[in-house]
RNA sequence: UCCUGGCUAGCUCAAUCGGCGGAGCGAGCGGCUGUUAACCGCUAGGUUAGAGGUUCAAGUCCUCUGCCAGGAGCCA
């Protein structure tokens, strides 16, 4: 009931100028009367909801009525955002957006204009307006800044996002009329060159679409995380040592402490915060200074690590289902105009809902030993060879996904390949009870993760024996010494997943900003 | 680090066997009342990444350098 009220509140048509200023000055008087009016009721048993929202409806209605009577002769348009336009079909509003492509038809012109929020077409007929207003537009330069003002209709033939509404542009004032050598055209560019204008790129309706899918798929996360009883503790990004190998660490300088670095995963920490809060997760940018240059990798890339106390690796896998099906379908249901402007095909991603196929490492090197040795073509060949000890690369993730329309887990995977602190396989020594999760399409390891070692003399056996230095990790063997517990967890990068929701083939496209071997410009 | 490919107008790309460097977009001017990255006409726009070499002649062939991309390894 409040909720409903305040949205209806918010959206009443406010004017500007002195009408706004004569009813503001009105409403908050009138405020006053119902606020002493109602007050008696503050103390209800119930507590605020109730006088609350039967405050704020008859608020509502007031300034309703005020509006009504103001609407004739000194009504003026209000400030909407193109998300929000099919709320004013038949309305004047004001736009405040940038001039994101002109079509030019003579005694007609077509404005696209962005404002954040969407794409939208305005309309300006010669007609319709001063000469001199109708000669600014059919010259306005790409991306000037404008403020529109306009009659909403509803018109199928009208493109944007979310697209079949626009807006007949009765005024228009530039609030800057842009270089005429605004680089980024509308048409494919070079990657370099899109890179090196991504200040700029981030501006075009593609760029936009992933990137407000990625901003749903990290809410998404925190919401299901947060609904499951996860506490977010962030884990410090400079750290005093590595936890898979010190050759990928970016590193600086700190102080007189000598070396410090950029964490490249907040999973030991987690595990310190599980045995205070258990069940924890941090999220938040990664750094890994591997020098690789391929679709999926950046060295700047943010990650999200829950960690669980008492969960072993089935327990992991279903947390990891549930929370994917749930980003896919928040993304599904939230971002489908987004989706649809990428030219995605959905029907991929409807039917990705827990449980997701499962998949022993044995099995899943018998079968890309079989499909080895079946491959004629010598390239293909090269490419799939495989045996037993391996980890998958690129193309043997690509077969196995092909096996499923969903994400396929694949646990087990040898000792050898995996970091120090994985819980060997009961009776198995040489596998470790670990799991990748891929992601279907050939997008590859969207999720890492395993159950950790939890025995203190075996975790001290393996940092000796992969010859870490023991003292940075005494205070993460120490966990194993006060209560140590079974316990879990894993990481998910964020821009693979949004490469795979938004169908594209490169991971930088998924970050504002993206950071690579070759690049830390602009 | 290695393998492969690329570098021609502001951008995206052509240029046949080594034989007069072209188009589209963008920009400017003009035309058009329903365009979807509009269309039509005209105009401007070039040290072919840099250096050297072969040749009557090099964007094209050779050598070196630089830069970029894709992939491998490694990983999320």
């Amino acid at each position: 009931m409040l909720s409903e009220a305040s949205v209806r509140f918010s959206q009443r048509p406010f004017p500007s100028g002195d009408a706004a200023l004569l009813l503001r000055m009105a409403t908050i008087f009138l405020m006053g009367h119902v606020a002493r009016a109602t007050k008696g009721n503050a103390s209800r048993p119930n507590g605020m909801k109730g006088w609350q929202s039967e405050r704020i409806d008859a608020i509502c209605v007031i300034s309703n009525i005020i509006g009504k009577i103001l609407h004739k002769g000194f009504f003026m348009t209000e400030h909407v955002s193109v998300s929000k336009i099919s709320n004013h079909v038949g309305q004047d509003v004001i736009l405040k957006g940038w001039v994101y492509n002109r079509t030019d038809k003579g005694k007609l012109v077509f404005l696209l204009v962005r404002d954040g929020s969407g794409f939208i077409q305005c309309v300006a007929f010669k007609g319709d307006l001063q000469p001199e207003t109708f000669d600014l537009i059919t010259h306005l330069p790409q991306e000037s800044s404008v403020v529109i003002t306009g009659a909403v209709r509803e018109d199928k033939r009208a493109p944007g996002i979310p697209g079949g509404f626009e807006v007949g542009i009765k005024d228009l004032q530039v609030v800057q009329a842009a270089d005429i050598d605004y680089p980024m055209a509308l048409k494919d560019h070079g990657v370099d060159f899109a890179l090196d204008h991504r200040h700029l790129w981030i501006r075009m309706q593609s760029q936009w679409a992933i990137l407000r899918v990625r901003v749903r798929v990290m809410s998404a996360v925190r919401e299901y995380l947060d609904g499951q009883g996860f506490f977010n503790l962030d884990t410090p990004i400079l750290t005093p040592a590595a936890a898979e190998g010190t050759t990928t660490l970016f590193e600086t300088e700190y102080f007189d402490e000598g070396s410090a670095f950029l964490a490249q995963t907040g999973q030991l920490y987690n595990e310190a915060n599980i045995f205070a809060f258990g069940k924890v997760y941090c999220f938040g940018p990664t750094f890994r200074a591997e020098k690789s240059k391929t679709r999926r990798h950046l060295t700047e890339f943010w990650m999200l690590e829950p960690e669980i106390a008492f969960c072993d690796l089935d327990g992991l896998m279903e947390v990891e289902e549930g929370m994917i099906s749930y980003i896919v379908q928040s993304v599904l249901r939230d971002c489908a105009a987004e989706l649809k402007s990428l030219g995605r095909d959905v029907t991929k991603l409807e039917n990705i809902s827990a449980p997701f196929p499962r998949m022993s490492y044995d099995d899943a090197a018998k079968f890309l030993i079989e499909l080895y040795e079946k491959e004629t073509d010598p390239d293909k060949k090269e490419l799939l060879k495989f045996e037993w000890g391996m980890d998958f690369g690129a193309p043997h993730e690509v077969e196995l996904t092909k096996l499923n329309e969903k994400p396929l887990f694949v646990y087990g995977y040898p000792s050898a390949v995996k970091a120090f602190y994985m819980e060997p396989w009961p009776g198995r020594p040489e596998i470790c009870k670990s799991v990748d999760l891929l992601a279907p399409e050939g997008y590859g390891e969207v999720c890492g993760g395993s159950e950790r070692m939890s025995d203190h003399d075996a975790l001290l056996a393996r940092i000796k024996k992969e010859g870490l230095p023991e003292e940075a990790f005494k205070w993460y063997l120490e966990l194993r010494k006060y209560g140590s517990v079974p316990h879990s967890g894993f990481g998910m990068g964020v821009e693979r997943v949004v490469a795979w929701l938004c169908g594209i083939e490169h991971i930088r496209e998924a970050i504002p900003f993206p950071r690579t071997i070759k690049r830390v410009y602009p």
